[in-house]
DNA sequence: GTCTATAATAGGATAGAC
DNA sequence: GTCTATCCTATTATAGAC
């Protein structure tokens, strides 16, 4: 009997590789058994849920590793430190406009239902992160939640015109335009 | 012999609102077959390529569909009246929120490679609307491009987080802001 | 130009050996 | 825990009648 082959977030972190490049029905079983060296038995051992259970899990996975990230917004920094730091995550996480995002490709997906709940939960905690360092470098609670809104609304939209124009540059000038005017008093 | 049931543009813009709805990959023949109300054979008449032509064309259509909104950016208005109906058109278009973007639908397809060059000139027709428009009002043309693309960015982002969170009010603010925001000189 | 019927294939999912 | 083999359904696509 094989020992596992390789952790249970592994696995993970690959089916998500697969789901951002070819979409949630765009990724076959064919495809994620390719792409995790598992067959698609084990894949089934281990997700009985199929498809749908996998992408649930690859959403929770997501999630579980952005925590450390935001966590770290809670430290000393200074608020444009953090800010910096948190742009600089995103562009790396994003391959910098190359890399789909994977809410995005579950929110166009033929189960989306399936995934509504989790996806909300996800962009919420998205936008909670720069709404927090808004309010820490001052602004107003409206002003904060709008101005969090909007950047996870550019960082989407850069990454759909990056992809429709093949033009990663779209998406890395809307992440230095968000780190130059994101905190300022006048954004 | 029947009589064609409607003419070829009716078919696009019932495939259009298929693939916006499901998706490149998530909509099948059957599908298809059923919004048209043409069976697949009379599809397969229509369309020898199967699906991607299909997709094809429908881009095509959508660029003919928006033409004249295009177009009648050239007409006598100040550029804020411009403004104001351009994205009164986009909103329409977008159902306030609640439909899909085809380009990033196709962007998003396992076919994407092969609708890569019209999914380039439907975006940068888009974005030069846009310019057009900044460009009229006194921007000078690196600002007016950099703003254009940003308002792109913007309402597909807005169409994304929408979806996402389920709040067609992310859509409706970013097109609000872009009324009110695009076209002043501190924007 | 549209339809019914059918082929051919790919996709998701399961059984059972090891 | 992983594999090979298989099943079943959905999907793409075609043939041929009307």
């Amino acid at each position: 009997m094989p020992a596992p082959l390789m952790t249970r977030e592994e696995v993970l972190d690959r089916l998500m590789a697969a789901f951002r490049k070819h979409g949630y029905d765009g990724a076959s079983l064919a495809e994620l058994s390719k792409r995790t060296g598992l067959g698609k038995s084990s894949l089934y051992h281990h997700f009985p849920g199929g498809k749908e259970q996998m992408a649930v899990e690859v959403l929770a996975h997501l999630d579980r590793t952005l925590r450390p990230v935001f966590a770290s917004l809670s430290d000393g920094r200074p608020p444009d430190a953090k800010l910096a730091g948190l742009l600089d995550a995103v562009s790396a996480f994003y391959g910098d406009g190359k890399v789909a995002c994977l809410l995005e490709r579950l929110c166009a997906s033929a189960d989306r239902s399936r995934f509504a709940r989790p996806l909300r939960a996800s962009f919420a905690s998205f936008m909670g992160a720069f709404e927090q360092l808004c309010r820490e470098a001052g602004l107003p609670l409206a002003a904060a939640r709008a101005r969090a809104e909007s950047a996870v609304v550019r960082i989407e939209g850069g990454l759909v015109v990056s992809a429709g124009t093949g033009d990663t540059g779209v998406f890395q000038r809307t992440l230095r335009d968000l780190r130059e005017r994101l905190l300022r008093r006048d954004g």
